[in-house]
DNA sequence: CTCACTGCCGCAAACGTTTACGAAGGGTTA
DNA sequence: TAACCCTTCGTAAACGTTTGCGGCAGTGAG
């Protein structure tokens, strides 16, 4: 079905009914209205190359992944509920959404360009940003407009959305504080995802903030896993002396460490207080359950096709310089009781400082 | 970046660079290797659009998934472990693949339809099929080669693979009527997911070989989620007289379930065996470990890509009469003991018949 | 009646690539 | 030396689409 053969079937000329597609200007309306019903019923759709050779535009929008991390997890079905809210609005605007799996043994530098060389989309969005990311600057280099879902330390104007892990991470120590721990432990990436840094920071915040002297030793990185969360479990049950509330800066994790806890004899939530930076349907079911934070993932994926589009059409020259750190809400849960022992201790107004 | 640049650059004609670049007969190997330096150091790749319109194919495989459907979670990173593998042996072919996300709005017939048209891919493989699916008679008349992930009651001959699920529930069963289980209930899918069929009809062959009669009251429906699974775990715990053991058809209800029971005062696994259709990360992590059935997620990948390649060399002729059900090994777990009460009751030669 | 203008449409040139075909040049054989 | 083959490369035609340009009616004004 070409658009020839549609030409023919009418006996016009391909160029009309290209415009009629298109809706350009210069068609006579009752003449569209046949070309549309032609396209409709005999299925009709214009050749994706052939267009985007002519245009110089696919009107493809690719989202960039790493199928071997496992930090592509996080309990829910994470990436697929922002692109789900991404793929809404891009369409309105006439764009396709594409996801792009880079393999795991190929490096995420090669493959971003290599997809760019190719000229298969129009703009990118990257993921699983690097605190180094050399992504960043190949992107800018190349001309094609991107968003980045994460921070990085790489220079650079370029719109980005990221979670706000500094203020989870503050508020955590916050609201564990303030029913009288001290000795709060936090579970960082052992990896050089960006998000890493800005966790402890706010963790570290929210320390001074409480007039809690840091101690290194409780500082600890885990894999972004379940196995990862139940060797953290396994560590945190083991220290003398025992942390009595904990950070964990991996939703996943959180079943793991409930895991470890428990082949410990202790309670989880009684025994360690417990943080969690992100809800998940799993963690919701667990006994106790985890106080954490939640994001409106929708809404995020519907900002970040907003920062794309804003870039396609140039509309605002500042779109490159467009940036979010993502507001979270805090979900209580049953995971954070007074440290164990300290029942008769103030629960507030006792912070000094 | 063109390729006339390319071949400006290094005064030769545009057809020589490209047959070198594409390996083809009839290129001076010093030639070659100047235009493949050049290519590398310059950056050059062919632009995707000229090259697919040229040669009528674009190299590339959509794997097509609906991101507004529960069904693509698991509790692991379940489809990215299969794109990864499949990625893995597309590349060694020359073949690109992209994941095509179906928005929830979206009717899925529509959306293949529209992807087959626009012809960005050359061969296609669909998941999550219905009982009944018309995207299976879509692609057939189409002519675009295409693997399901799934099968389907629609008729035709085209290659799939498919987890045994019969295989599964009636082993499951087995396992809980030889320690004596003989009130065994299933939580099947409460969509037209092809798997149910499937699922039920093991079910059905375990009782019968175990000798136990049906009863329809121990057949329920769950949505395949967390909460889905919740639910299911209160209806177990109100029942009466209560079921001594369950089939759980998705791996990411279990964590829901094991609350609801303990929210209902019952121990998983003493009070209500279990074993769960697929393993995921999440589970291995509970306490009683759920006995499961645990797929080799990658090999099945390669599998897929396999086919894929296959039926796109045109090799074998029977390519797309293949099918595979894809075996499961049997992880035994902590959940499953014998009936509550029942613990004087010979272990095995009791059934009746 | 002439002229200008407008609305609608056909023509043909691109977009970047691949590939059939032919030409040029050197080497071999008769 | 002529005839021929082989290797290597240049030329140009496609692939399907969009779009600038020009043409051809029809309409209104002068």
């Amino acid at each position: 079905m070409d658009i020839r053969a549609l030409a023919n079937h009418l006996n016009i000329s391909i160029g009309t009914v290209s415009r009629a597609l298109n809706n350009r200007v210069g068609v006579n309306p009752s003449t569209r209205k046949r070309v549309l019903d032609a396209a409709m019923t005999l299925g009709y759709v214009a050749n994706q190359s052939g267009r985007s050779l002519r245009r110089g535009a696919t009107n493809t929008i690719g989202f960039v992944i790493e199928t071997g991390e496992p930090a592509t997890t996080s309990g829910d079905n994470f990436f697929f509920i922002v692109v789900d809210a991404m793929n809404g609005v891009l369409a309105e605007k006439g764009y396709d959404l594409v996801i792009l799996p880079c393999h795991s043994a190929d490096d995420p530098v090669e493959f971003l360009q290599r997809a760019i060389a190719r000229g298969t989309v129009d703009a990118l969005v990257i993921t699983a940003t690097r605190q180094q990311d050399r992504r960043i600057a190949l992107l800018a280099e190349s001309g094609v407009p991107f968003v980045a879902f994460g921070r990085s330390e790489t220079p650079g104007t370029y719109p980005w959305i990221d979670f706000d892990f500094e203020g989870v991470a503050r508020r955590s120590v916050a609201a564990l504080s303030e029913v009288g721990h001290r000795r709060i432990a936090v579970a960082l990436p052992n990896t050089d995802a960006a998000f890493g840094a800005h966790f402890k920071r706010g963790y570290l915040e929210g320390l001074e903030a409480a007039g809690i002297p840091r101690d290194d030793l409780l500082v600890l990185c885990m894999e972004s896993s379940e196995a990862g969360g139940f060797e953290f479990g396994r560590k945190i049950a083991a220290m003398q002396p025992r942390p009595t509330a904990v950070l964990i800066s991996s939703g996943i994790a959180t079943v793991g460490f409930y895991g470890a806890l428990r082949n410990a004899g202790l309670h989880p939530g009684h025994d360690v207080s417990i943080v969690v930076f992100r809800e998940n349907p799993q963690i919701r079911f667990l006994q106790p359950t985890p106080a954490c934070f939640q994001a409106d993932l929708p809404e995020l994926g519907q900002a970040l096709a907003g920062m794309v589009v804003d870039l396609l059409r140039g509309e605002s020259a500042t779109a490159h310089e467009r940036s979010i750190i993502w507001p979270m809400t805090f979900l209580p849960g049953n995971s954070i009781l007074p440290p164990p022992g300290d029942e008769a201790a103030p629960v507030s107004g006792a912070t000094p400082h």
